[in-house]
Formats: structure tokens, C-alpha cells, sequence
DNA sequence: CAGCAGATGTAGCCGAGGCTACATTTCTCG
DNA sequence: CGAGAAATGTAGCCTCGGCTACATCTGCTG
């Protein structure tokens, strides 16, 4: 390691700072998807609100993900997703539910799991992700839905 | 103004962020205490190679982090830790290392759960990390130590 | 159907954290 | 000792994602 050059350890971090990248298209593609369905459509306004943010800052990013193929939208008309969005949204949507399902089932209590699973989602890769629904249907298994509270 | 209207989702979003406005300095601190424990010392050259990032990034975070009191360095002189800073390195180590067994507790191979672990860990909130290490200690129970591997 | 409120867009600022190119300092070694 | 290489620092550029202030458009409602 000394004076070397990039060490085997920072690959992790690189990985990290690649999770931050696709972060944003992902939830904000979630977020599209659900406001479609809950509310029929999806204005600036709305995901300001959910995001937490200006609609500055939502106007910018929706603008990059148009760029992306991502959303489609018009000046002063609603976003909707495009195909690619879609499935990023679904592929997104799901890995959710089951980062948030699995804070659950090893007893993270509702709103922290919910908080937690936001940001940890996005780190979880594939062998990760295959663990924890394994882990889940484990759970399953043991205790039979009727059983099951939540 | 603008963001008068902010959902009650918008709090995990806006965790997520302020998670990762406190990501660099815990990993920077964590990796100064490794390089000092390992090498003797923490020169930035180091610090570039175990982030993977070049030595200007370095040079210009480790500034902003003396700001912060967290370490002490002067020109062309080795990185070390203020009290603080080590304060700062040991829980993050410690939640990492949780986060780290936690993963491979559920199954996740080494190097995969090394490379989750560095992201998810700054997501993952007292509670979440107290269910964490109860899980530990149930594996630890059911498996004594003698028949443990991997 | 006109005007106004609210939604959307634009301009321009900020800090974090990437980078390359070049300048300066340290330190090793012949 | 005194190069020259390696380490460190500086200048200046970039993208992303925050923000406020102000401009423009749309859609209601009186
Ligand atoms: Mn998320
Ligand atoms: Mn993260
Ligand atoms: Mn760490
Ligand atoms: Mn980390």
C-alpha cells in the first residue's frame, strides 16, 4: 500500500460514489411512478414536495432525466415516465420493498425502517439483495401469513 | 417559500442527504486512524490511493476537515487525528464493522459485502443498528464460536 | 373574458467533490 | 552536498444538486 497506486480497498468506495449517481435518477423516477398512480399525474409541485426540495432543483433534474430518456415532459405540462423509466422504476421500486421489508422483519420499527431503507437502498447489490429476500422467505416459512401482524 | 408544502415522505429524503453530508468525514477520519495504526503514519498520497480519488480531492477535504477540528496537519506533514476526529473514527468504525458482520451473518460472500457495507453503513440509524447487533448476538448464541467459518 | 394566484421557468449564486496542469517543497541517494 | 524524483500545494475547470429572486405562463373564478 505505500506509496502505491490505487489500493484494492477503492474499488469500495469508487463503488460508492457510483451508487450516488444513478441515486438521484432512481428515486426521482420512483417518486414519478407514484405519484402517477396516486394522483393521475405528476407536476413539478408534487415532487418538489415529496423530495423535499425547490421546484428549482426539480425542474433541473427532471430536465437531465428527459436527457437520459428517462421522463418525457413539456413546458408547463406534467411528467410521465418513458418506457426506460418505467423499468428502472419497477427494477427501483422493487429492491425498495424489500430493503424496507427486511428492516422490518429483523425489527426496525416502521418509520426508522422506512428512513433507513431511503438511502441504504441504493447500496444493496445483487448478493446482497438475493440474502435478504432469502432471509425474508425464511421468515415467511416460520411464520405463516395468518400469524403475521404489520 | 417555494417548498411551503413538504410531504411527510420528504423527511426521508431529506435524511438520506444530510447522511451524506456526513459520509466524507467519517470515511476520511475512519481511513486516517487505519493508515496511522498500519503505517505509522498518514501521509495524503495514502488517503488518494485508499479512496481512489486523486490527491488534490485529498488535499482540499482534509482542509475543510481541519475546519472542522476533526484533524491536525500542516504543509507537506503527515494527517493525524484531533481528539475529536478519533471520537468520530471509532464510532465509525464501530458501525461499520456491525454493518460489515451484519451482512456476512446473512449469507452476503466477503468481498461483497465489504463493497455494501461502505455505502450502507452512513444510512443505517441507531435503531436499525441496535436490531443489527441483536441479530449478531442470536447468531453468536445458536452458533457457538467453535463451528463458525467464513 | 379578464385578471389574478399559483405553477412553472430562468438567471445566477453557492458548496461539495471530481479532475488536469503546473509550481513548489521534501527527501533520498549517488 | 546537491541533483532529481516524489510528494504536496495551487490554479482553474467541471458536474451535481442545493438555494433565492424574478419572469412568464395557465387555469380559475368572479
Ligand atoms: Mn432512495
Ligand atoms: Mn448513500
Ligand atoms: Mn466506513
Ligand atoms: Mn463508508
Amino acid at each position: 500500500m505505500t506509496g502505491r497506486k490505487r489500493s484494492r480497498v477503492a474499488v469500495r468506495f469508487v463503488k460508492t460514489r457510483d451508487d450516488h449517481r444513478s441515486e438521484t435518477a432512481e428515486d426521482y423516477v420512483e417518486a414519478v411512478a407514484d405519484l402517477v398512480r396516486l394522483h393521475g399525474e405528476c407536476r413539478v409541485r408534487d415532487l418538489a414536495a415529496v423530495m423535499g426540495v425547490s421546484h428549482v432543483t426539480v425542474i433541473r433534474i427532471i430536465a437531465r432525466l428527459q436527457e437520459a430518456a428517462l421522463v418525457e415532459t413539456a413546458p408547463y405540462r406534467p411528467i410521465t415516465l418513458t418506457p426506460r423509466g418505467e423499468r428502472l422504476a419497477a427494477r427501483a421500486r422493487h429492491r425498495h420493498e424489500i430493503v424496507l421489508a427486511f428492516l422490518a422483519a429483523i425489527g426496525v420499527p416502521e418509520e426508522a425502517a422506512r428512513r433507513d431503507a431511503e438511502g441504504m437502498e441504493h447500496h444493496v447489490g445483487d448478493r446482497t439483495l438475493a440474502c435478504m429476500e432469502t432471509f425474508l422467505a425464511g421468515v415467511r416459512d416460520r411464520v405463516p401469513a395468518k400469524e403475521r401482524d404489520v
